[in-house]
DNA sequence: CGCTGAGTTGACCATAGTCAAGCACTGTGG
DNA sequence: CCACAGTGCTTGACTATGGTCAACTCAGCG
């Protein structure tokens, strides 16, 4: 059984080491966890109110709906990451959040967060970071779609979503779980589910990556991340300057 | 000849009224103004320090550069917008600051920020508002370019900058003056200069929009949005939760 | 045992990229 | 004053990347 912090600290420590008493304003400030099953809408189009999620197990992901039907998805959160944050500090574009498998949040009272932010400013920082992981992350995602090629992009997406889910613990140099679908990825790189098929079969002949039945297993990170062009820089960066 | 603070006003204004006195912090905050000529670099690789300007004149764009070379261009700034906030409260991604034209840019120093905040809480809240319809605009962008074709993307982003523009009175229904090359347009829109061109005939010969000489003028809004499927939404939202 | 949904594959088509050439305008130096 | 180089725009011809349609497999499930 998971703590309900285990994800969230882990993720935090990434960034700075939170003392025991961090550890545990940060345990009080989340609220009881609620269970939520696979497809389930967890906010929609951006109505989220005055709180957040705290994605403690299982994956989610963000998206939009153009009238047409067709759907671009913006980001997917891993546990640690934070649900509607953004929303509730910044107020961002008005997109939804659904969950891609069994999913387990806790929710976070903009008030509660509040008084945690000033009773632990080192924790603030360390959220805020956090924040600035996920705005790193789109632009990113941006020049993928933009200026990568089919193949590119996919490489690209794998290694990331490696590299985040590694910071958290999950998976290793070999490989790591993945549970989304080829339409889903498809959604994320806009490419047809399709083609993504057949990326995906080019990127396995070539010995480089194998996606398949809820795994990705790299074969050769090296020549991989050079296809890509993978720089995780924006990963892990220094963090807030104002209020350091 | 423009006052300093001519353009963040209106802009501002966009989201509440401010004040005689909150104008006139907005305008100590800002420290003395400088001039670059079009081309010329204002920020390196998201290398910004603690502090920030705010374009007063001309336009400037952000973008990132490939390894290979290509260049993805994440967004451009028009009078009244800030350059680099983000970075200093975020610390986002590192991306660079290019003057589109000849500009003029105020230098605000974080310190000259915090204690404007403090003293003009409703001034930082619509700051913040700013903030947040950037962040809109880069995961509308996003959409753009994973989700519409060619033309679409091409019409949608004519019409943003558009309706960017009024909101600081620059342009009306029938067009915008807009000084980007064709070349600046592909690296907005994931194509090449090329096909750009090309989409640009489309529009022109099919009477939705013209772009010549550095005009833009609009032929048919009604069935160019139509087209672009545009909703301004995400350009005047309701602003910050958590100050309000 | 027949659904359904995800994944595969092939054939064909269309959108957008590449290459190449030429035009118009501007600013510079002879 | 003219020749020029440079830059941005324009067009055509060809190519290729990725989309669409259709059919088939396979696993899970009532």
């Amino acid at each position: 059984m998971v703590s309900s912090t285990a994800a969230v600290s882990k993720r935090l420590k990434n960034y700075i080491d939170l003392t025991e008493q961090e550890l545990d304003t940060l345990s009080r400030m989340i609220g009881p966890s609620r269970m939520i099953s696979a497809g389930g809408e967890i906010v929609h189009e951006g109505q989220s109110g005055h709180r957040a999620f705290i994605l403690q197990d299982g994956w989610v992901m963000s998206y939009k709906l153009l009238p047409e039907g067709a759907r671009q998805i913006i980001d997917f959160q891993v546990p640690g990451d934070f649900l509607g944050l953004r929303s509730l500090l910044l107020r961002t574009s008005d997109h939804s959040f659904e969950a891609v498998t069994d999913v387990l949040v806790g929710e976070v009272k903009a008030q509660d967060m509040l008084s945690a932010f000033s009773s632990a400013p080192r924790l603030a920082m360390s959220i805020l970071w956090s924040v600035s992981c996920d705005e790193a992350m789109v632009v990113e995602h941006l020049v993928n779609i933009g200026r990568r090629s089919a193949i590119e992009r996919t490489a690209h997406f794998l290694l990331e979503l490696g590299a985040r889910l590694r910071s958290i613990g999950v998976g290793d140099a070999q490989g790591y779980p993945c549970p989304l679908s080829q339409y889903q990825l498809a959604d994320t790189l806009g490419l047809s589910a399709i083609h993504i098929n057949r990326v995906l079969r080019q990127l396995r002949e070539q010995n480089l990556v194998t996606f398949q039945k809820g795994v990705v297993q790299f074969n050769d990170l090296k020549k991989l991340t050079e296809l890509a062009e993978f720089e995780m820089g924006y990963l892990d960066q220094v963090g807030p300057v104002l209020v350091s």
